[in-house]
DNA sequence: CGAGTAATTATGCAAGTGTATAATTTCTCC
DNA sequence: GGAGAAATTATACACTTGCATAATTACTCG
């Protein structure tokens, strides 16, 4: 009955690496960045505490990497389904309907968005992650608003898009919040049905009828 | 040059608790609710560690004190303002100001949210406090948005204006998230001009005009 | 003004933290 | 199939954490 040595597989330092970013969103969802802890990171990937310290230079540089892969893939998942739509106006409907539906709206999203703000706050590198991608969403979303005020014969000056832009983006993003703190106190499709609504009462467009092909 | 034991006042337990609520405050909003060790907060509070454990039976306990003190200060904010105001169309005009301009829009209003959010959606204790606070907003502004309606002769039905409350929230709560985690992204003024004619877009009702005496 | 009491400080402890380093195992390549 | 190298595990250390408890001080009240 002798303690043995663990058993273990070698991975590429890409599965690896994947792996501990994934261990560790989980925890900071959890638990929050310092209740992410080396050891239970590890305990979650399955691997020992010294593994991270091979792939990661401190606990520090992991959680930057986490927090951009987090980014990363909520900015793929609001903007990848109605990227090829057609008129501006089903894109912007179709952008409305993905930051408004699940995993986009969901609880532990918003558990990592409030998590990570403390370090975003402080942390340079992170700082400058957030407000590009901020900036990313807004410019994007700018953009959808001018082209279809455009296609409705209704072009609008500069200025006012930046306030359309800031106005949009708000509803759109306090729904979000809402939605993920409470889950339970909307119906399904509630949020995109007053999400679609407030955007078009904001921009005077239509959002409501059906898709064209 | 011998170590001399300490000398110290004696406070009311009243004013003790405060000050040590206040000084969880800071901490947790500067380093979240981990980072405010106990005796970081002594610390603060000008104070050793021994005497947290005197008026707070745990870390816990003063933690879910902190929480309520600043929800409380939270709402006393936003409905102080126009609480006396005349007509309802004044009284929602002067919500969405006093939600939108600080301290209520403020870094560290929105760290404090975020740091707490973790503990609010394990807790049962803060998720009671939690949902109360949401509730007690909301419905305010759906009553206000309601009578302002009548006032305008234009009633809706109740399903209507839960949408509508939703709605204004969700902007409101976007905005003031935005403006506090950018605060240099927005000149003086704009989040309430955006706040206010995003409100009236989206229930119809004119905000802009000045306040009638 | 002096005793009693509650407030406050001081000290100690066991558990958990990140990180450094040594010991081992798995895989690749000849 | 065996040597070399890299991946992985194991162990240790200094420090921080929340909490408990003992020692002291400041104030109250007769």
């Amino acid at each position: 009955m002798t303690d043995e040595r663990r058993k273990f597989k070698r991975e590429s330092a890409e599965a690896r690496k994947e792996a501990l970013i994934l261990a560790t969103l989980e925890l900071v969802a959890e638990n929050g960045v310092r209740g992410a802890t080396v050891r239970g990171i590890a305990e979650r990937a399955d691997v020992t505490q010294g593994l991270i310290r091979h792939y990661f230079s401190s606990k520090e540089e992991l959680i930057i990497a986490a927090y951009e892969h987090h980014m990363n893939q909520m900015t793929d998942l609001t903007f990848a389904p109605g990227a090829a739509a057609g008129s501006a106006r089903a894109r912007l409907r179709a952008f409305v309907d993905g930051s408004l539906t699940p995993p986009v709206v969901d609880p532990r999203a918003l558990a990592l968005w409030a998590s990570f703000l403390n370090k975003v706050q402080n942390d340079p590198q992170m700082k400058e992650t957030h407000q590009r991608t901020y900036a990313y969403f807004r410019d994007r979303l700018e953009a959808l608003i001018a082209v279809a005020l455009e296609e409705a014969g209704r072009p609008a000056p500069a200025a006012r898009l930046r306030q359309l832009a800031i106005a949009c983006n708000a509803v759109i993003d306090g729904l979000w919040l809402e939605g993920g703190a409470l889950p339970d106190a909307f119906g399904a499709g509630e949020l995109v049905e007053i999400g679609r609504q407030s955007v078009a009462a904001i921009t005077g467009l239509d959002l409501t009828q059906e898709a064209e092909t």
